[in-house]
DNA sequence: AAATGAATTGACTGAGCGGTCAGAATTTTT
DNA sequence: AAAAATTCTGACCGCTCAGTCAATTCATTT
């Protein structure tokens, strides 16, 4: 029927349109986490994001309703990206020791592999409504939690000293995320030998002697 | 003589004077370092530093030049206390492993008792000017180069793991500095607990098998 | 070619904030 | 008690910037 012929049409644009928007809405998130990464959410104005792409801060205006939902649109990215990268290891069950290490290895990759989320992630929550720091607290807890869970799990294999959790888990995810600081694309040590290194440090240093 | 007499009360007026001024000087640092570390530099107001101790702005304009002046002198007070701590442990001329442990443990102590002030010295140092960034940079690789010029002597000695100075020393400061985004005083472990757990990490995750 | 709708522009508003300044209040000195 | 020095006040200026909106350009459909 023509209805039905006319509805898909309609269907086809719709998706098409929405592409093209989340294409251009990429574009600017990705401008703007550098940028907001560099000198903090604060400093960084519409206009700095738009013509940083050679566009007016209109703009931006017509593709996201304000800074605020620019700025939770990289949280949820970011969110999304590391709790998959370290849920799909958490399947793989491993024992503890061989776990944790490749939970070290891949947060420590993350971080380096995307610096300015990082930068983001730690430095600016404060930007954010009081609701949704709130939600990127439980989030953190639970990712937090998810090393808890194993490193406790070793301690009771007998194969981890017993240190709180708290404190090495914070311990952990601090030495991993301060690479965010220092660690330079290219020059040095690949990111790969850093994180073998981190492993490394953390389970000799928790392992029972 | 009496102008002597006249010079010297002069002096003594211009003394204390000085000192009422350094006092209270010293009142609106700490008032600012504490909102300073609780939202950033550039979301807190000049009004905001004045009110929280019942002042009116124009009297923070009274004892500092601007806003950049007293994040200045906020640096200025960290740099100070914290490498004077830092230089006065490695005076005791221990050997590597108790001196790098004394380190770590100072650090972290150091951190967790003005957490503001490390929250500051981390995140906010893109709100200087560039030239005081350059003495930031500068200061940052001198504390650094303590640490690795331990850590080096460690392996020479063969009782440390040769492990590339800048991931070992990043790792130690990155991993006490995040205390500052959880740790609580009065709340579970004491900071000493706290601090001897990450130097038994280190130590025991560096020593050669 | 006309019509429809998506994308873009640029001028504008209003609020907030850093910083100034003339003078008032307070304290100290003579 | 007067003079001098200090601390403090509150109104004000200029600028920046988030966010709006009517109007225009561009692309697509019929």
């Amino acid at each position: 029927m023509l209805e039905d012929e006319g509805l898909m049409k309609l269907k086809v644009r719709e998706e098409l349109k929405l592409k093209k928007q989340a294409y251009v809405q990429e574009e600017i998130l990705t401008a703007a986490a550098a940028l907001f990464a560099e000198t903090g959410v604060r400093a960084v104005t519409i206009d700095d994001i738009a013509s940083s792409l050679g566009y007016t801060k209109s703009v931006v205006y017509y593709y996201f309703k304000n800074k605020n939902q620019v700025l939770w649109e990289i949280f949820e990215r970011i969110h999304e990206a590391w709790s998959q990268d370290m849920t799909s290891i958490m399947e793989k069950d491993l024992p503890p020791a061989e776990l944790l290490g490749a939970m070290i290895r891949q947060h420590a990759l993350n971080v380096m592999g995307r610096k300015a989320w990082t930068a983001i992630y730690f430095r600016d929550q404060a930007e954010l409504t009081s609701d949704q720091q709130k939600i990127i607290v439980k989030r953190k807890r639970e990712y937090d939690q998810l090393f808890k869970t194993v490193y406790t799990k070793g301690v009771e294999a007998g194969i981890f000293r017993d240190i709180p959790t708290p404190v090495i888990v914070s311990g952990i995810i601090g030495m991993a995320n301060f690479t965010h600081a220092w660690f330079k694309d290219g020059r040095g040590l690949a990111p790969e030998e850093i994180a073998n290194h981190y492993v490394e440090i953390i389970l000799n240093g928790c392992r029972t002697a």
